[in-house]
RNA sequence: GAGUGCGUAGCUCAGCUGGUAGAGCACCUGACUUUUAAUCAGGUGGCCCUGGGUUCGAAUCCCAGCGCGCUCACCA
């Protein structure tokens, strides 16, 4: 970046001016290799006891990045992982050397030291310093270590300078990282086999939503970064595998806010045998596991909302909250015309020629969405927004389907799988022609994975949950792009 | 995509109804073997986001653009 070179042009003028004096004393400012004995963590920890004003015979060798420098030297932190270590140096008792290094230290730098453990006056644990290494010689300062760094265009275009500055951030990603593993081990425990499948993809299917479309030069062919892995993993039950899931990510070419980053984590979950019933279950397991493990209770506050995150969840049909919230029977409606009309009447936008089911959907994300603050199972969809699902056992009208919705965002959308190929292929044709007719969102014909349907696919369940939005509600953050560590940003 | 707010030193922010740029931290020089956002004295540092316009004069008012936030639309 040709922008770092101007970037504090005359506090980078400074640095350059220290490092070339450590070249001309024949020191690499960023050598191959340091290896600390101890760090901040395990020095707190071995010497708890060492009482205030005294002074150990033990050597260590400690290293991190320098956050401050006081009293001229005499008191340097430096933070590694675990957290801060004070070095203290004393002018008096020190080599001509370890002065001269002293000098050339700047706060951003990464060093490493080797001194004595003592306990100051003050308290403080500290490295009476021998040696002082310069590991990563800083050209740029550092943001203000007090107000930390607040420009949100700075913390999401260079999230490191967020992370030295601001804990939090740090920790978020590391509760991120936990979360994942929390799941995975979870799902790998219930005996499911972790796979991969392709994120290119020929056909754009397994979600209603806008693509992303690349080429592929040697083909001469145009991919579509996948909107969902939900094809290429049933595909995977059809060849015999009892139970897949897959944690990666998504594309979908649609708009940006709190809630939506172009590429997401979506962790997908099918099991033979299964219905959405066990679904559900499942979602109550991951959601419970990964709460304890990262935060050691189902208790959460978010947006001064507490939520409990312990099952059962409650179950409720998409219908009867219809009649909760908008006081329609939509059920006993039996007609597109009839149903066009209800939202009318409720002022709920649809298109002039959307049918019964889009008509009960649009009227639950209106009218419903927004009551479901505690985890909720909505069940029993419209069977015509969703093409890849079994249809209801009681209602041909309905679909077995569900959404856990918490804190009103929809958390996981999870099915008994469609199966039937005769049916499967239908649902695709109604896709296409709704394609056709201008939604762009629609599903394309996908011909081989109707093929493999035909070859037979046990009864299956299947489940989509949107990890991300878990982890917002995990480390109580309202935007998707504090739980990114790179979110999506327009080109500057 | 629409509405709205913001954009001033490396960072965090002041800057009134227009009069030629400020603070704290950081940086430099010095003091103090003391600290915990160390302190004290002095100093350096600015394409006031970009481009037009109004005006004797614009960081300030107007228009357009760029970037970011928020809300809405689309969606998970």
């Amino acid at each position: 970046m040709t922008d770092s070179q101007n970037l504090g042009h005359e506090q980078r003028q400074v640095r350059l001016a220290k490092l070339k004096k450590l070249e001309e004393m024949g020191i690499n400012a960023y050598p191959q290799i340091y290896r600390p004995t101890e760090t901040s963590a395990s020095l707190a920890t071995k010497y708890e006891t060492l009482a205030n004003d005294t002074v150990t015979e033990d050597v260590v060798k400690v290293a991190g990045r320098i956050r401050a420098i006081r009293n001229s030297g005499m008191f340097i932190d430096i933070y590694d992982s675990t957290g801060k270590v004070q070095i203290y140096t004393s002018k008096n008792d020190s080599s001509e050397e370890l002065l001269q290094m002293l000098d050339l230290l700047d706060i951003g730098d990464i060093i490493g030291v080797e001194g004595i453990v003592k306990r100051t006056k003050r308290g403080e644990l500290s490295v009476s310093s021998m040696k002082i290494t310069m590991l990563a010689k800083a050209l740029l300062p550092l943001p203000e270590k007090f107000h930390g760094l607040t420009d949100t265009d700075t913390k999401y275009r260079q999230r490191y300078l967020d992370m030295i500055t601001n804990p939090e951030t740090t920790e978020t990603l590391i509760k991120r990282s936990k979360i994942i593993t929390a799941i995975r081990t979870l799902l790998l425990d219930q005996g499911l086999l972790e796979v991969e499948t392709p994120l290119l993809h020929v056909i754009k299917g397994g979600a209603t939503a806008k693509p992303f479309i690349t080429h592929h030069n040697a083909l001469d062919m145009d991919l579509f970064l996948r909107v969902a892995p939900e094809l290429y993993l049933k595909r995977l039950i059809v060849g015999g595998m009892e139970g897949v899931f897959e944690i990666g990510r998504n594309f979908r070419n649609e708009g940006i806010d709190t809630r939506h980053n172009p590429e997401f984590t979506m962790m997908e979950i099918y099991r033979q045998y299964n219905d959405y019933t066990d679904m559900m279950t499942l979602v109550e397991q991951i959601f419970e596991t990964a709460a304890l493990k990262v935060n050691g209770t189902t208790d959460v506050e978010i947006d001064g909302k507490k939520i409990s995150l312990k099952g059962p969840f409650q179950r409720r049909t998409m219908a009867s909250l219809i009649e909760e919230y908008a006081g329609v029977d939509f059920l006993s409606i039996q007609s597109d015309e009839e149903a066009r009309a209800v939202c009318d009447k409720l002022g709920v936008p649809v298109a002039d020629d959307a049918d019964w089911g889009h008509c009960m959907a649009a009227v639950f994300e209106e009218k419903c969405e927004q009551h479901l603050i505690q985890p909720t199972h909505v069940i029993d969809h419209p069977k015509s927004i969703s093409p890849l699902t079994k249809e209801h056992r009681d209602d041909p009208r309905l679909v077995e389907r569900f959404e856990t919705f918490v804190n009103t965002w929809e958390m996981c959308n999870a099915y008994s799988e469609l199966t039937n190929p005769i049916d499967q292929r239908e649902r695709f044709e109604e896709q296409v022609k709704a394609r056709d007719a201008g939604d762009d969102e629609a599903d394309m014909m996908d011909e081989d994975f109707v093929t493999a349907l035909e070859h037979g696919m046990a009864p299956t369940g299947g489940l989509g949950v949107g990890i991300d939005r878990l982890i917002m509600i995990l480390t109580s953050n309202l935007s998707i792009r504090d739980i990114i560590a790179f979110p999506t940003m327009r080109k500057k």
